[in-house]
RNA sequence: GGGGAGAUACCCAAGAGGUCAAAGGGGGCAGACUGUAAAUCUGUUGGCAGACGCCUUCGAAGGUUCGAUUCCUUCUCUCCCCA
């Protein structure tokens, strides 16, 4: 099968420029990009979506250049917003770049001896450029006609109270002149990118066809949602971040395990590498036995291993064995607590008022878990509250010495998930 | 500047002198059923006690009343219409 077939077929496609790159990328291997957006010091799970993109034509034989938007960072992309951005101070825009340029180096092979993978970032060619100079040799290409007609510009054109600043107006500029150096520095000819970038990267297959250069493509993947209807990649209104000081490994790895039936087996297809057979199977199990999470397991394995490598998959791994079982939490040490439990909040607690034991009721209210006495009572009498992992539904329970999960820790839990730890100090 | 409507707990929204810690819905938190899914059902959702009860809360400050979320005065804010 072609190889921008198989990418269709596991559903990265839902836009292409110009069918002829379908025969161009069998006959010929060519440089593909990709640019992130460092609005942000960490991606997150959405943005993996073009990083595996990256990936599969690498693996094709093709160059990935990944670009890191530190030029156009500064003006900030009205795609896909209904309201003019703030403006990043450039210190910010600094460091997230340092943040986003780690991560990207970790998924893509520079080593790779026909085609290693590029790290760029646009500022480098877009600074150096006088106002002046780009007005003349860029601007004059552009129509403003066609450029108020593209959707992310219409769209706030149209909206009496919101409207666009001139700066986040030549946003489609400064992206379409990125297409066209990387195609000259880089012989780049392919862009891909989110949905929303379709206006941007059209404009900048035809900057290059009227600056000269040769015919560009672009594609772009679908905007990812889940079977219940929400944003993929958002867990809580929050996103998924790759970064594992902000989502933990685990959290991470729980977010893919938690995959709707419905849902599992299109993330296999885009989010992991593994062969289409290997997939049908996993696809095969979510129809016989979807209580086995097979697929689900597996998607959770690959993408963690991927992102935060073999130790953070095994971490994640073990701690949903003891999070997830049903077995009480006795007889641990102090470090493999911290380990598993390293993204619960905790609480210190002087290790001597457990001389003569506290009362559960006043513990609860000193924990996140409640937030008040009364609301504590509910929640012991309702059943859902655990001392490691075991009920209690005792109002009157005094916490002792006894109750200790490990030398200095106890642990509590509201509900299923939500776990809290108490640290006996001193 | 003139006229009108409104402000109630996390959100929406009822209440029009005591029976109001305040209906109903949403959301939240638990429970049951399950597969760490979806759906469904149940309980609960100001604080302290948990038996009666006590305390704080209905935009803010005053007032009338034995008693006010409900009536009066002033203030603050929001929305709508007209200029």
């Amino acid at each position: 099968m072609g190889f921008l077939k198989n990418l269709e077929n596991r559903g990265f496609i839902q836009q292409i420029s110009d069918p002829a790159l379908y025969d161009l990328l069998e006959k010929e291997h060519v440089s593909c990009y990709a640019g992130f957006d460092p609005s942000d010091s960490s991606l997150h799970l959405g943005h993996l979506i073009p990083i595996i993109g990256l990936m599969h034509f690498q693996q094709a034989g093709h160059r990935p250049i990944a670009v890191v938007g530190g030029a156009t960072g500064m003006i900030g992309d009205p795609s896909g917003r209904d309201q003019e951005r703030n403006l990043l101070t450039i210190d910010t825009i600094r460091a997230n770049e340092i943040g986003i340029r780690s991560q990207l180096s970790r998924f893509l092979d520079f080593d790779r001896p026909d085609n290693p993978a590029i790290l760029v970032n646009n500022f480098d060619w877009t600074n150096p450029f006088g106002y002046l100079e780009f007005l003349r040799d860029v601007g004059k290409h552009f129509s403003v006609n066609t450029m108020i007609a593209k959707e992310s510009v219409k769209k706030r054109l149209e909206s009496r109270d919101q409207g666009i600043s001139y700066t986040e107006f030549s946003y489609q500029i400064l992206q379409a002149y990125d297409f066209h150096h990387l195609s000259k520095s880089h012989g780049c000819r392919v862009q891909i990118g989110g949905s929303d970038q379709w206006g941007n990267i059209t404009a900048g297959i035809d900057l290059n066809h009227r600056m000269g250069g040769e015919q560009l493509y672009g594609i772009t993947f679908p905007l990812l949602m889940t079977a219940a209807g929400k944003k993929f990649g958002k867990s809580e209104g929050n996103a998924v971040w790759l970064d594992g000081t902000r989502t933990k490994p685990y959290e991470f790895y729980q977010y893919l395990f938690q995959s709707d039936d419905r849902d599992v087996v299109r993330f296999l297809k885009i989010f992991t590498l593994l062969p289409d057979e290997e997939i049908a199977a996993l696809a095969e199990c979510v129809a016989k036995d979807p209580e086995k999470r097979e697929a689900q397991r597996r998607l959770a394995y690959e993408v963690t291993r991927m992102v935060h490598g073999d130790a953070g998959v095994r971490a994640a791994e073990g701690a949903t064995r003891i999070l997830f079982g049903a077995e009480s939490i006795r007889g641990y040490d102090d470090d493999t607590l911290t380990a598993i439990f390293s993204d619960a909040p905790s609480v210190d607690v002087p290790r001597d008022s457990l001389g003569q034991g506290i009362p559960l009721l006043d513990l609860l209210p000193m924990t996140e878990l409640c937030k008040s006495k009364g609301e504590a009572r509910r929640l012991v009498t309702s059943g859902g509250l655990y001392i490691n992992n075991d009920r209690e539904t005792r109002l009157d329970k005094i916490v002792t010495m006894d109750d200790l999960a490990s030398p200095s820790f106890l642990v509590l839990r509201s509900g299923k998930k939500t776990y809290f730890l108490v640290r006996f100090t001193g």
